[in-house]
DNA sequence: CGTCTATTTGAATGTACTCAAAAGCGGTGG
DNA sequence: CCACCGCTTTTGAGTACATTCAAATAGACG
């Protein structure tokens, strides 16, 4: 069960057995069914999320609408840092695409390990850096690039997205309609027929 | 000299006087005038900047159109993570918009704090923690906000930028053209006569 | 003072948006 | 297993807003 987080964690470090059963001690496992919430805005985030089976997406509501911005497969760790940090309530949504099996682990619980193993400050630093990176990377997408292009570089770098998540929430995730995106699509069919 | 970065560290963990004294060793203090680069796309970027006065933008070129993502003032932080966390060679230019004095300590004498005293690896998760946070922010900027909100909102949440950055470069951080930037001032304008 | 760059203004264009409706698809219950 | 219902995707027509291209004005700096 907790083989996949294990291994996540010593690609970044290693950890002696102390260590090991430490961490191994603060971690619970969770079921969620399609289209349950792993998160809900309003909530305080306190926790970190490891998924090892399933999908999900992390939306926002802005004026009634949803916001979706990521998605996230197995072996991918989720946190609202903002509400993890700040202590407040969160505005992100974490719901199920499919039926999700997660490991997780509560901020108190890692903040004890900060303190008593500073190996886990290590492996908080990079599961940090890495969010970055991957928030930049979305955010050079955003800004970089035509719709049409960024939908074209999902499907060559992510084909899980485009082939398991359902095309509203990619088109809100491409931050376009729902319409549009079937439009583009519809241009790409076109000039790949030529 | 060193006092804006020490109180920056101090105000996140707590330092012993060995700790205090390697960290101080590691820093160089360096100025720039005007439109000079303190970070040159193709260079590795290798060190992090904490800038003691002026300011500086941060922008790559995109089909040879710079595309201005960040301003940065006094006491803060920066460094491209993608390179400096990777090792390949950075697209991010930083360039100074007014005379600058900056601190600045390299990555190889970093690995070695964080080897020789755990506490900065702390320091090292909180400052990742913070700029991501300070990504994602911009973030939900660029998705939810139309250009006119955006701008409306960095005159109220950051008006050094709009006071102290030509108009053009806020216009790209905007992710918007000059043109409409100006357009954009003028309906704000004329909207606060009435 | 003069040059170079930044900002403003104008007109025409393009692309995603809105609104509306039709077609397609999946899941549920009979 | 099929029929129906609801949700998703597609298509169409018209609109809105930033963009492009071009030119004029304003401002900064030597």
């Amino acid at each position: 069960m907790t083989t996949q987080i294990l291994q996540s964690i010593k690609s970044i470090v290693s950890l002696n057995q102390n260590e090991e059963e430490a961490f191994v001690n603060i971690l619970e496992v969770k079921q969620f069914k399609k289209k349950e919430f792993l998160l809900l805005e309003g909530q305080i985030c306190d926790k970190i999320i490891f998924i090892n089976s399933g999908c999900a997406r992390i939306f926002y509501n802005v004026d009634g609408v949803e916001n979706t911005f990521q998605f996230f497969f197995a072996e991918r760790w989720y946190t609202d840092f903002s509400s993890f940090l700040t202590g407040q309530p969160t505005i992100e949504n974490m719901q199920a695409l499919e039926p999700c099996e997660v490991i997780q682990f509560k901020k108190k619980d890692l903040y004890q390990l900060y303190d008593t193993y500073p190996v886990f400050d290590r492996v908080g630093r990079i599961l940090a850096e890495n969010a970055f990176l991957s928030v930049s990377k979305l955010n050079q997408m955003l800004t970089n690039e035509e719709p049409e292009q960024r939908y074209l570089n999902l499907m060559s770098q992510r084909p899980e997205v485009v082939q398991r998540i359902p095309q509203h929430y990619i088109a809100s995730y491409l931050g376009i309609k729902p319409e549009s995106l079937s439009r583009i699509r519809k241009r790409i069919l076109l000039a790949k027929e030529r």
